[in-house]
DNA sequence: AATTTGACATATA
DNA sequence: CTATATGCCAAAT
């Protein structure tokens, strides 16, 4: 029996839908970190799934997308009005920024 | 229903 | 800086 809701992928995906919700405002995390949040192995392996999930359930499941940035602070998005339209909400949320489509991931500070 | 394809990264060299 | 290797899911067909 399995208590599978209509709606819901995959529970490791569900995992990182979740842990992308609890980002607080004005936080920012890189897909590796919320990967490893999510309890995800290796270095960039999760990076991916989180980025494939990220970029197709945001929409569907109202995740904070512009949270989440590169390992490097920098924008994950290369082109498109997506870039600017997250520096512009991580702005809005009281991100600082370091250089421009880049931010100061050092407010989020995982590691300490 | 099953198969195929695409994809917003990271680490290492 | 560029190139290569890793490995998974969701959406499209």
């Amino acid at each position: 029996m399995d208590s599978e809701a209509d709606g819901m992928p995959n529970a490791s995906t569900m995992l990182i839908i979740e842990c992308i919700k609890a980002i607080p405002p004005g936080m920012v995390l890189s897909y590796g970190d919320v990967a490893r949040m999510a309890g995800y192995p290796g270095g960039g392996l999760g990076a991916r799934q989180v980025a494939r999930i990220l970029a197709s359930m945001s929409a569907k499941y109202d995740l904070p997308w512009w949270r989440v940035v590169k390992k490097d602070g920098s924008i994950a998005l290369g082109s498109g009005q997506g870039a600017e339209l997250q520096a512009e909400r991580l702005r809005q949320e009281g991100v600082l920024f370091i250089a421009p489509g880049k931010v100061d991931m050092r407010r989020s500070m995982y590691s300490t």
